[in-house]
RNA sequence: GGAGGCUUCGCCUAGUCUGGUCUAUGGCGCCGCACUGCUAAUGCGGUUUGGGGUAACCCCCCAUCCCGGGUUCAAAUCCCGGAGCCUCCGCCA
């Protein structure tokens, strides 16, 4: 959410914001004159209101005739503060709405345009030469299969497309993934957090899910509540309605769940094997920080991320995500791409955004400094999506004879094991 | 699923039956000042949040007693609806 106060003084900034994300300029104006409907009917109320106290007083000690009078007077007073009261609820209703349409302020350095149009900041690591080796890259289904580690026929058998059984080496790998991006996060100083999965519709709104990213939310009907896409949601709404002592900032949280996403619109996109499910785990880390920090906690974020993507020996690049792909809430995000050699390309593995005091804004999330509340930066940063990740894993670490290499990272978590070996079936 | 209870300005709490003097009581905590040979004790003062007025401060105005609606000249207080939390019973990993 914007601030009211800057979006008056810098209405033209907003405006750039919005053609950059390709999202509807009127809307400024139609906020800024529900927002001065809201201001004059509100002082024309106090008015009357403050009339009406003293009248309040008045009547009590009064007698006979004057009380009469007195009466009268505050019998069509009241019938204004009523008519003002409904004017001022409504043009604030209209100015809540609009305000809950608007997303972020883009970055000033963010590159304009959609998908496609992202900037590279970095490339991290080489890239294994698997044709120098005499492998043609097998893709995660192939080599799960001969693994025992994924069953996605049973999967949609149960469960419909884009679902998966890991079983064997697949479970394990997973078990193991988020122990050791647990134990980063925990040493880094982030408090690990297992958060619930399933969140009332205010959690949901205020992260900024059910904008435009609405049709890709489970709901559920019956209990008005959602399955939410990522432990962001839980972890952003976790200190709702709270105002945090400046000194205790920042807060750093890493948290552990089940992620749910409908993906609906991206039909016949990445539909073999566990690229894109239905449901996935996930370790999140999550922070709250002063504004002032947010910009730099960005780049802590994605070197953590960095350093968890290096440490599973994955080569991968960094993009600057370009306005149109940001997503309502972030107004910066950083993607880090690891290369999937079945695929031959760069795919997302993890992203890192910063949403500045748009979440804290519509979950009233604040801190106190020096004896004045304001709202605070909040910022997120995927450290592990597991399942992409074991896509990941095995396809770049896969070897010739069919077995795939386990980074040194994950060993303890795996029984010390150097290798995932094909199964007999 | 059934029954009952609760929700007041950080925490606890008075007030609700009997509407106005509630500008919401008191305690704890916290902040400031005073005092004492010392970070303790004591005393005094301050301490909800949001919006608006103001360049900003001081200050002033309005709202805010879980939320919404109603009754009334007037609602923490009365009426209706809703939410959340708790306890017990049932069921359950």
């Amino acid at each position: 959410m914007i601030d009211l106060r800057q979006l008056r003084e810098n209405p033209d900034l907003v405006r750039a914001s919005q053609r950059a994300r390709g999202e509807d300029v009127d809307l400024v104006d139609r906020l800024l004159a529900a927002d001065e409907r809201r201001r004059s009917s509100g002082s024309r109320f106090d008015e009357l209101r403050a009339e009406q106290k003293r009248l309040g007083k008045l009547i009590p000690r009064a007698e006979g005739d004057e009380k009469a009078e007195l009466l009268a007077r505050a019998g069509t007073l009241s019938a204004d503060v009523k008519t003002a009261d409904a004017e001022r609820d409504e043009a604030t209703a209209e100015a809540d709405a609009l305000l809950l349409q608007l997303s972020n302020v883009v970055h000033p350095a963010v590159p304009v345009g959609g998908e496609d149009d992202y900037t590279v900041r970095e490339t991290v690591g080489e890239i294994r030469d698997f044709a120098a080796e005499g492998i043609t890259p097998r893709d995660h289904m192939d080599l799960g299969q001969a693994l025992g580690a994924i069953d996605t026929e049973r999967a949609a058998k149960v469960s419909g497309s884009r679902f998966a059984y890991l079983r064997g080496q697949g479970a394990l790998l997973e078990l193991a993934l988020v122990n050791a991006a647990i134990a980063q996060a925990t040493a880094a100083g982030f408090v690990p957090m297992v958060t619930p999965a399933l969140v009332r519709p205010r959690a949901m709104e205020g992260t900024g899910f059910l904008g435009q990213a609405a049709q890709d939310v489970y709901r559920l009907e019956q209990d008005d509540a959602y399955l939410v896409g990522t432990s962001e949601v839980p972890l952003a709404a976790y200190h709702m309605d709270e105002i945090i002592e400046a000194d205790q900032l920042p807060l750093r949280y890493a948290g552990l769940s089940p992620c749910y996403r409908r993906e609906a619109g991206s039909y016949g996109k990445d539909t073999k094997g566990i690229f894109r499910v239905h449901q996935f785990t996930k370790v999140e880390m999550f922070s709250f920080v002063t504004p002032e920090e947010a910009e730099d906690e960005l780049e802590r974020l994605l070197d953590w991320e960095k350093q968890w993507l290096t440490s599973l020996e994955l080569p991968f690049r960094v993009i600057d995500v370009a306005s149109g792909d940001l997503g309502a809430s972030a107004s910066r995000k950083y993607d880090c791409e690891a290369w999937f050699p079945a695929q031959g390309r760069y795919r997302e593995l993890t992203s890192t955004s910063n949403c500045t005091e748009f979440q804290a804004r519509r979950l009233q999330v604040r801190m106190r400094e020096g004896g004045r509340t304001r709202p605070l930066a909040t910022l997120n940063g995927t450290l592990c999506a597991v399942s992409r990740t074991i896509v990941a894993l095995l396809e770049y670490h896969q070897q010739a004879d069919g077995s795939v290499h386990v980074p040194q990272v994950l060993r303890p978590y795996l029984g010390g094991r150097e290798r995932l070996e094909p199964v007999a079936r």
